[in-house]
DNA sequence: AATAAGTCCAACCGCAATTCT
DNA sequence: GAGAATTGCGGTTGGACTTAT
């Protein structure tokens, strides 16, 4: 097998780096920046070739970098974007501030797969593994604008098994198909962050180990993150919230919200006070849930439109999920090769879902009235570059009738 | 205690995209 | 515009370490 250019030129070393090989390239690079990758080795005094002087700085001597175990939200987070962005592990190092694309992938590979199959979970579709009989599936129909009539079955996860080991938690896989209406929520109003215990009428959360922090991001003019931790008791009745004081100045800051039951995050999401804005990490959001609950306008990802993803609302909901779009809507939905644009639809009723094959129209189904409420979605413009999948859509609830 | 099997992870490799000449 | 060089990415490998027999 050929080596590398660069590596065909002299004799250069391969293998593990010298705590003396890291100290030269350390050295140079903190003096003179690493410029040419090509040229580094031969500056900074070492028989490696560029690129892999370039592989030790970015995946071990970047002093950004953060050491130790990866963290059970770390974990989740990784899951979750892998469902979104499949292998591609630099894409996902991006979302995880201190880590690295080859870190991630080893610990997918080493790690987090087997705990995925453990939990009959298939790693590289995020389908289950096993489906459970046939009349625990929904069907529903979709009405094409030819009249054909597309036929959707859900998949019924198989949760029994994996709701009972502490690593399903790190999963998000919901205990029950209620759980929707047992999560905790948040809501802003612009000077408050709330956190709102979730309904527990089983107790399967254990609130004395149910945690909420919220750390403010670091501005460009302050290194300082404002971290804060409360703990809910069995007995607190009341929401948490952040106080107004602690607004942030920038539009960019963020304040980065975590719920954690048992150790395990719960509910992770990104809350911006300038302009209300709640985004959820999970792309197998909760959000969907609260229907006709929120009235705040909303980021959601896109990804939500993805069928497979609407499948576990329909789990969780055991109601179909129909979109009612346009042909140009369900186009700038993300259902052609285009990201959305300016554009408007409505999704009606209590439930909806899925694809819009071909540009085809899904006209609403007889969709259950549990919401009893109108769900505007409302994508916006998110720019040309579609290389990016990952900018949010913006999902307003309306508290209107049907 | 010795050895085999399994796990983890740093580093290598080829390829594709991008930039430079 | 063409070819070379460089960069970045994801798959794979190999060796160190741990666990099982």
């Amino acid at each position: 097998m050929a080596r590398h250019s660069c590596c065909h030129k002299q004799k250069l070393r391969k293998g593990l780096w010298s705590p003396e090989e890291d100290e030269k390239l350390l050295n140079y690079i903190t003096k003179f920046g690493h410029g040419c990758w090509s040229s580094v080795p031969k500056l900074a005094g070492l028989q490696r070739c560029g690129k892999s002087c370039r592989l030790r700085w970015m995946n071990y001597l970047r002093p950004d970098l953060k050491r130790g175990a990866f963290s059970q939200q770390e974990e989740s987070l990784i899951i979750e974007l892998h469902a979104v962005l499949g292998n591609r592990w630099s894409q996902i190092a991006a979302h995880l501030p201190g880590r690295t694309d080859n870190e991630i992938k080893n610990l997918w590979n080493s790690c987090i797969k087997k705990k995925l199959r453990q939990n009959g979970i298939d790693p590289n579709t995020h389908k289950p593994l096993s489906k459970v009989e046939n009349n625990d599936e929904i069907k529903f129909h979709a009405v094409g604008e030819s009249n054909d009539v597309v036929s959707v079955a859900s998949t019924k996860l198989n949760l029994s098994q994996a709701s009972s080991t502490t690593s399903s938690q790190s999963l998000r896989v919901p205990p029950s198909p209620d759980l929707s209406f047992r999560r905790p929520s948040i809501a802003c109003d612009g000077s408050f962050i709330t956190c709102f215990q979730p309904n527990d009428p089983e107790g399967e959360l254990c609130f004395q180990q149910l945690r909420c922090s919220t750390t403010m991001s670091p501005s460009a003019s302050s290194n300082t993150a404002l971290h804060h931790n409360w703990n809910w008791s069995s007995s607190d009745i009341s929401p948490i919230q952040v106080h107004s004081a602690l607004k942030p100045n920038r539009p960019s800051d963020n304040y980065y919200c975590n719920i954690d039951c048992n150790n395990s995050t719960y509910w992770s999401g990104t809350v911006n006070l300038q302009n209300d804005h709640i985004f959820e990490n999970s792309p197998i959001s909760w959000l969907l849930a609260d229907c006709g609950r929120f009235d705040k306008e909303t980021e959601v990802h896109p990804s939500l439109c993805d069928p497979e993803l609407m499948k576990w609302f329909e789990y969780l909901h055991h109601t179909p999920f129909v979109f009612n779009l346009s042909p140009s809507e369900a186009s700038q939905l993300g259902h052609s090769d285009k990201k959305p644009s300016a554009g408007t639809c409505s999704v009606t009723g209590g439930g909806l879902i899925s694809s819009c094959p071909n540009d085809q129209i899904l006209q609403a189904s007889p969709g259950s009235d549990m919401y009893g409420k109108t769900l505007q979605v409302i994508a916006v413009s998110s720019g040309q570059n579609s290389s990016s999948s990952l900018d949010p859509m913006k999902i307003k609830f309306q508290d209107k009738k049907v």
